[in-house]
DNA sequence: TGAAAAACTTGAATCGATTCAGTCGATTTC
DNA sequence: GAAATCGACTGAATCGATTCAAGTTTTTCA
C-alpha cells in the first residue's frame, strides 16, 4: 500500500515546500479561527464577518487548500458529481448531449462521470453500480434496457435520475426528450411535399423506443397525405453507418423500378451510410433518384458530400435541461416527475431538394 | 438542506422495506462478525476463513450493501475514479480514445470523470481543479495549453497524470501518443507514390503540437523524394470540418493551374470538409483532380461519399494503454515517466486511388 | 501432552468537512 | 440596570471504510 504522505514528505525535502494537502484544520489554524468558521466561509460566507472571510481566504490561498470532496460527501453533504450513462458514445448526437450537460455542470461546479454502454444492458448495470458506489448526486441516462427497478433502487438511496432521449412508461422519472413521433411525421410530410410517393423507412431494431416512435410518426404522415401512401420498412440491426450502407446495397440490388424515391432514415448515421452506398458508376443518386432525410442533425450531416436533410434535435439543450432538472430533483426529493419534450426542427439541405 | 435519511424513512413506511443504505457495520452485525472482518472480506478475502466469507457475502446480498467510496477515499484508500480531460470531445478520434480508456477502466472497476475543454485553457484549469477536489486516482489529459506546473502540483498531491496524444517536452510525465512525424511522412510518401507533385498541407493552428509534427513529417517526405518538392501550407484556424471546407473554397477560388493535385489534411475532420467543398458543378474532384489524405482514420472517414484515405491511429489502444500506465504509476509513485509511441498505419481508400 | 506457530478475528483510531448546541460580547429593550 | 436579543464564533460529534496492534482459536510438531 502506498502511503501518500511519505511521498509528499519526499517531495517536501526535495522542493522545500509543504505540499501535504492542507486540511480545513490547517486553514483554520493559519487564519486563527475555528474549523467551523472556515467551513462557514466556504459554504455560507454571508454569515461570517467580512474580516474573517478575508483572513480565511488568504489562508486558503497561501496553503493551496482544496476541499476534499470525499469528506464532504461522507458527512452527508451532497456530492458534486453526476453520472451520465450513454447509449452510444460513438454517435455524435450523444456527444453533443453530454456536451450540453457538461456546460450546465461547470456552472454548478459539477463534474460528470461518464459511461458508455454501447447498447449492452450488462454494461448499463455495471455503470449504475459504479455510480451508486460513488454516491453521485444523480444519474442522467439514455437507457437501452428496462432499468425502472434499478433506478427505483437508486432513488431509495437518495440518488435522483433523469431519462434522456426517452421517457419512462410509468412516468415515475423525469425525462427530457424530443417528440419523435412528431419528428417522424414532419420528415415524411416533407418528403411528400417535394413530390415523393414511394417512401421507405430505414431503421431498427424496433425494440429501441425512439425508432418505433419515428416510424409511427412517418405512418401518420403517410395516412394523412391527400393521397395516402404506404411506408415500406427496411429493417436494420443497428443504427450505424455500416448498417445504412448495407440497407442501401439491398435497395440497389432490386430492379430499378422497385426502388423507393425517398428514404427516411432512423438517424443520421444510417442516412450517411445510405448516402455513401447510393453512388452508382460514379453518379450520386441523391437527391434526384432517391431523396434522403435523416434524424438528429449531427454535425456530419451538414458536412456530407451531399449535405443531408435532417430532423434537428436540440441536443445540447437536451443535455443542459436534463442536468438542470436532475439538480432540482436532487435538491428536493419531494418533487414530482415531469416530462420535458422538445420539438424537432426540419432542416432542409440538398439531399431532399432535387 | 435535504436530509436524505428522512426521505428514506418516508420510503420505508411506504414500501415496508428498509432502504436506509446499509453500512459495513450493519453487514458485520448481520453476519455476526466484526467490521474488520467485513472489510477484509471485501479487500483481502484470502485472509478470511471461507465460512466468514460466505456469511458476510450473504449479509451483503441480503442488505443490498454497496460500498461507500467516499468513506474509502477519505481513509486514504485509493479512489476508483480517474479524470480524463479531452481537447475536443466532438472529434470522434477522442471519443474513441475515451472508449479505450473506458474499456480498460471497467476491468479495474474504475469510472471516468470526463471533461471536454474545447481547446480552452480556462476550462482545462477548471477541470483539473475539479478532479483535484475529487481526489481522483489519476488524470489522463490531452492537453492544449501548457500545464506542466499544474500537473506537477497534482503529482505533489499524489495524483498521477499521463499525457495522451502528445508528450511533455521535459519528459517528466508519461505519455501515450502516435508518431506524428512518421505519420506525416508516410502520408506524403504515399501521395508522391501515386504520382502527385503539387502537394499542400491543410491544418492549423500551429501551436498545436500534433499539427506541427505532422507537417514536419510531410516535409521530410518531400525532401527525401527522388525529385524533391515543396509542401504548400494552407493554414486553418482550427481542425474542424468547417475550416476544412473553407480551405477547400480558397483552393477553388484560385486559377485552375494553381490548384494542388493532392492535399494532406491535418486530421480527418479537415479532410471531410475539404471533400465536401471539392464538388464543382456536381462533379467530385476527388480523387482525380485532387487526392486527399487525412489523419486519425475516424469511423466517418471510411463512410464518406468518397471514402477517405487516412493515417490510422490505434485510438482505442491509446486510451487503454494510457489508463493502464496511469494505474501503474498511481500504484507506484517512484515509477519513472515513460513515453509510449505507436506507429500510425496508412489506410488507402478511394480518395487517393485515382 | 504442551508449547510454539499459524490462522483468524476484533475494535478503537483515523481520515476531513459539516453541523449544531452552546459560548461570548455587544447592543437593544423595557 | 437587568433582561432579552443578536451576531459571530467555537469545537465536539458525526459520517463509513480501513488499518493494525492486540487478542483468541486452531494447528503443528517435538
Amino acid at each position: 500500500m502506498v502511503k501518500p504522505k511519505s511521498d509528499f514528505d519526499r517531495i517536501v525535502t526535495k522542493e522545500g515546500r509543504t505540499p501535504v494537502p492542507a486540511s480545513i484544520r490547517d486553514v483554520a489554524q493559519r487564519a486563527g479561527v475555528s474549523v467551523g468558521t472556515v467551513s462557514n466561509v466556504l459554504n455560507r460566507p454571508e454569515e461570517v464577518s467580512s474580516e474573517s472571510v478575508q483572513r480565511v481566504n488568504r489562508a486558503i490561498e497561501e496553503l493551496g487548500y482544496v476541499r476534499n470532496d470525499a469528506a464532504r460527501k461522507l458527512r452527508g453533504g451532497i456530492s458534486s458529481t453526476v453520472g451520465f450513462v450513454v447509449l452510444d458514445g460513438q454517435n455524435p448526437f450523444y456527444t453533443d448531449v453530454v456536451r450540453g450537460a457538461e456546460d450546465e455542470g461547470t456552472r454548478h461546479n459539477i463534474a460528470i462521470l461518464y459511461g458508455n454502454t454501447d447498447e449492452d444492458p450488462a454494461r448499463e448495470r455495471v455503470y449504475l453500480d459504479l455510480f451508486e458506489e460513488q454516491q453521485v448526486r444523480g444519474v442522467l441516462i439514455a437507457p437501452y434496457g428496462d432499468i425502472a427497478t434499478r433506478l427505483q433502487r437508486l432513488r431509495a438511496r437518495g440518488i435522483a435520475a433523469v431519462l434522456v432521449d426517452r421517457f419512462s412508461g410509468d412516468g415515475r422519472f423525469s425525462s427530457v426528450s424530443v417528440d419523435n413521433v412528431m419528428g417522424g411525421r414532419m420528415a415524411v410530410e416533407h418528403l411528400i411535399e417535394i413530390g415523393r410517393r414511394r417512401i421507405a423507412f430505414v431503421g431498427g431494431p424496433f425494440d429501441i423506443r425512439q425508432v418505433n416512435d419515428r416510424l409511427a410518426g412517418a405512418r401518420v404522415a403517410a395516412e394523412n397525405a391527400s393521397r395516402p401512401l404506404e411506408i415500406e420498412v427496411i429493417a436494420t440491426q443497428a443504427m450505424t453507418v455500416e448498417q445504412g450502407a448495407a440497407a442501401g446495397a439491398r435497395i440497389l440490388a432490386r430492379p430499378r423500378r422497385d426502388w423507393p424515391d425517398a428514404v427516411f432514415a432512423g438517424n443520421d448515421l444510417l442516412a450517411l451510410g445510405l448516402l455513401q452506398s447510393l453512388i452508382v458508376e460514379g453518379r450520386m443518386l441523391v437527391p434526384d433518384e432517391i431523396a434522403i432525410i435523416g434524424f438528429d442533425d449531427i454535425p456530419f450531416a451538414a458536412a456530407a458530400a451531399v449535405p443531408l436533410s435532417s430532423m434537428r434535435q436540440p441536443s445540447r439543450m437536451i443535455g443542459r435541461t436534463a442536468l438542470r432538472i436532475l439538480l432540482e430533483e436532487a435538491a428536493d426529493p419531494e418533487s414530482i416527475a415531469r416530462r420535458t419534450v422538445f420539438q424537432p426542427e426540419l432542416v432542409v439541405r440538398r439531399s431532399t431538394s432535387g
